[in-house]
DNA sequence: GAAATCGTTTACCATTTGGTAAAAAGCGAT
DNA sequence: ATCGCTTTTTACCAAATGGTAAACGATTTC
C-alpha cells in the first residue's frame, strides 16, 4: 500500500488525511498468472495501481495473430485513455498479480475533495503516454536486434518472467527471428 | 484565427471575451519551407497552433541518418510534453506554414482567468499523445507495404507534399524500399 | 515414471528489406 | 531549351526476416 503513497506524491503533494481517503477508496484484487483483467468488448471503467507483477495488453492483428502491445509493470497506473470507449484489446496478468482497484466513479470523484487531484492525475496520465510513446517510438526505425537489446535494458528480468513468444511479438518479429538473436548475442 | 476558436472549443466552453483573452496571447509566425522552427538543443518554450502547412519532428538516429519522428498538420498544436528539457529532436517546417504562437508563460498564465483552462489544456495534450501513439503503434508490427497504405490513409494528399525520403524514415524503411512498394502498388 | 503439453530452438528455403550505385525524372535558374 | 541540382526510380546483390516444419527441453498431468 506504501507504494501507491509513494508514487502519488511524486506528482504533488497530500497531507496524511488525504492519504488516507485516496486508500480508502482503493479496493484490492490479486490475478492468478494468465488471468484476464480485462476483455476486448468490455468497458474499462477503472483505474488500477500494480502493487506486484506484470501485466500486458494485447490485441490480435489483422492476420489473426496475438500482438503484445504493452508490458506493465509494478509501480505503475493502468487506465483507459479512450474514455468510455469499450475496449479493443485485452489486459491479461502474465505473472500473479496484485492491484489496487479504484472505481473510475470513485477516482473521479476525489477531486471534489483534494483539490490538486485533477492536476495530478493529469501528469500522471501524461508521463505514462509519454513513456509509452518513447518505447513505441524505438521499435520502428531500429533493427531486431538493437530493439532486442534495447528491451532488455528498459526491462531488465522481464525476459525472465514472460513467454519470448510475447516478447516476440511485443518486438513486431516472430518467436524464431527472436531465438535466432538470442543466439547470436550470447 | 477562427480555427483556433473552433479547435479549442471541442474542448470545453469558452466565452467570447475568454476567447478573446486567448487569441490576444498569440503571435502570428510565418516559416518558409525548410525553416526550423525550433532546432535541437534548444529550450522549446512556447506552444503553437498550426494554421496552414505541415511540419515534420526529427532526430538523427544511432548511424547518423535523419528520421522524420511524425507529421504535424494544420489545426494541431505543437509543444514539448518533456517540460523544461531541452530538445533532443528539431522541428522543422516541410510546406510554407502559417502558425499562432503562444509563450509558455502566457499559455500557463491563462489558467489564472480562465477556470477550465487548466483542464482543457490536458485534454489536448493527452488527445494529441494518444494519436501519436496510435499512429507509432501501427508501425511496428506490420509489414512495410501495409504500413505505407496505412499512412496514405491517415495522411491523404500528404504524400504529394512532402518529400518521399521523408515519409519512407517515418515508416522506418529506405527511400528505395518505398519506391518498390509504391511501384508495386499501381 | 510415462505421456502429454507447452515453450523454445533449430533448420531449411522463400520473401522482404537494406546497401551501393547508377539512371531517370522533375525543377528552378539562366 | 539547356544546364545544374535535387528527387525519385531502378538494378544488382547481400543481409535480415518470415513461414513451415521438426526437434528439443521443461513442465504438468495422470
Amino acid at each position: 500500500m506504501n507504494e501507491l503513497e509513494t508514487f502519488l506524491l511524486q506528482f504533488g503533494n497530500l497531507n496524511s488525511k488525504q492519504l488516507d481517503l485516496v486508500k480508502s477508496k482503493t479496493n484490492p484484487l490479486e490475478l492468478k498468472k494468465d488471468a484476464y483483467f480485462i476483455e476486448a468488448g468490455q468497458l474499462f471503467d477503472q483505474v488500477a495501481f500494480i502493487l506486484h507483477g506484470i501485466l500486458r495488453i494485447c490485441y490480435y492483428n489483422n492476420k489473426g495473430e496475438e500482438i503484445t502491445k504493452y508490458f506493465l509493470h509494478e509501480n505503475r497506473f493502468l487506465a483507459n485513455p479512450y474514455k468510455g470507449e469499450p475496449m479493443t484489446e485485452y489486459i491479461q496478468a502474465v505473472t500473479d498479480c496484485k492491484l489496487l482497484v479504484f472505481h473510475k466513479k470513485d477516482w473521479n470523484e476525489l477531486s471534489q475533495t483534494i483539490d490538486s487531484w485533477d492536476s495530478m492525475t493529469s501528469k500522471i496520465v501524461q508521463q505514462a503516454l509519454v513513456e509509452k510513446l518513447d518505447r513505441r517510438s524505438s521499435l520502428v526505425t531500429e533493427d531486431a536486434t538493437t530493439r532486442y537489446i534495447t528491451f532488455l535494458e528498459k526491462f531488465p528480468n522481464m525476459v525472465n518472467q514472460v513467454p519470448l513468444s510475447y516478447v516476440a511479438s511485443y518486438l513486431g518479429i516472430t518467436q524464431q527471428s527472436l531465438s535466432r538473436i538470442r543466439k547470436n548475442i550470447h
